[in-house]
DNA sequence: AGCGACAATGTTGTGAACAATCTAGCCCCA
DNA sequence: TGGGGCTAGATTGTTCACAACATTGTCGCT
């Protein structure tokens, strides 16, 4: 069953899913019959995305896909970083008893999913942990951000989980986040979350890499990839 | 002379320069014929600062002027904190000796509208001088959240200046961060910056406690104002 | 007087029609 | 054969009218 009517929601849905492949068109009259709503809908949902940088909008020219270029994927995870150390330290302020429960199960459950070799649901849940976090640092403004940020770069988490043992690092490092949080350990769950961040940076550096080896022909390669330590 | 005719643009400046009160209503109809545009254009506007977070809509029920709580322009300096102290990072790796003349060019004016004593002068500096450095750093994602969070929360930048003594601590900390992008001190830089942005955050914290002290009837009051360290 | 139903008014939400603009295919000519 | 201009189709931008909804003031009843 289908949790809201919005266009706006749907439509950004089938883009981050990937049902709208990038570049892709994105005619109003043809959205509206699929997602049976008016055009006026669809165009006020095309101006919402448009603000969320899911999608560009030329002007006369219609709305398409936007394709992240690796260049903005690193900005994009740059920004996360930032801001995730922000929320991982006011977490480890303001964590209960009962966050600090939350935090482990989730942490128990990936270590299942790690066990059993299932790594999709292993992504999953280290999505929930970093949802769970934020939750607890309670900053409004940053979330949103982050959500946003989370959507325009999705193209680019699906290969990261492949580097192999990268999943088992990520696992220890989220543990030491958790234990940093339970400890209200400001510094340490900073520190925790940047070291853990950077990994992942690294990591995305990685998985664009060898995908452009793979297909050197699909994104016209951007400069400057090293540019941070 | 007006640079744009978008409605959206003109619209967010007025907001922006409290043409328009914090919780005022904001008549669709009333706002086409006042800028001489079609409900069409003034929905789109109304649409991307609702986005933006400069205003509210509620449906059926028109959209009104967002009103910043004081809880939230913490949050939202936070961020800015975070976001500016990565530019801040970026910009001392890759800073050109044109960049650091420019910033010290900067630089030495604010000094000289601190010594002639105007405040007002000193402050659009200061806004200038971050953009420098967000321009140097180049990471277009960070810089467009930097400016939307500006505007959200340009209301409450006004009384931190008031602060005794709070420009010229103001003027040493941007000379340390200047000094150490030209140093290409990445570490130096960030500790610098975020030595000035909690100042800042904590001047914000008095001038929003003096306000309040002179009319605590305004808003209703957050209870968790000291939330961060 | 107090209170609830209800009409009157103001405002937003939506669909249809039309105008403005872009794109692609075609023809004509060198 | 290949390029330039032109027409036809497709798509977006805009206006208008009207329906849907919320708010406010009024009237009648107790």
């Amino acid at each position: 069953m289908r949790t809201t009517n919005d266009p706006c929601d749907r439509l950004r849905q089938a883009i981050v899913s990937g049902e709208f492949q990038p570049n892709e068109r994105l005619v109003e009259a043809d959205l509206a019959v699929r997602f049976g709503a008016g055009r006026t809908a669809i165009r006020a949902a095309l101006a919402v995305l448009d603000q969320e940088g899911l999608i560009v909008r030329e002007p006369h020219r219609g709305a398409r896909v936007r394709l992240i270029s690796a260049r903005e994927a690193f900005e994009i995870e740059q920004v996360r970083n930032a801001l995730e150390r922000l929320l991982a330290r006011s977490a480890a302020q303001r964590a209960t008893s009962s966050d600090v429960a939350d935090l482990r199960a989730i942490l128990a459950t990936m270590h299942e999913r790690l066990r059993d070799g299932d790594t999709l649901g292993y992504m999953q849940l280290n999505a929930q942990l970093h949802r769970r976090i934020w939750k607890v640092s309670d900053n409004q403004v940053a979330f949103k951000m982050l959500v946003t940020l989370k959507s325009q770069s999705i193209r680019f988490q699906y290969g990261t989980i492949l580097r192999p043992g990268r999943p088992e690092q990520s696992l220890r490092e989220h543990v030491a986040i958790v234990a940093a949080i339970a400890a209200h350990d400001t510094d340490a769950c900073d520190a925790a979350m940047a070291e853990h961040l950077g990994h992942a940076l690294e990591t995305l550096r990685w998985a664009i890499e060898s995908q452009e080896r793979e297909r050197p022909w699909a994104a016209p390669r951007e400069s400057v990839l090293r540019s941070q330590p």
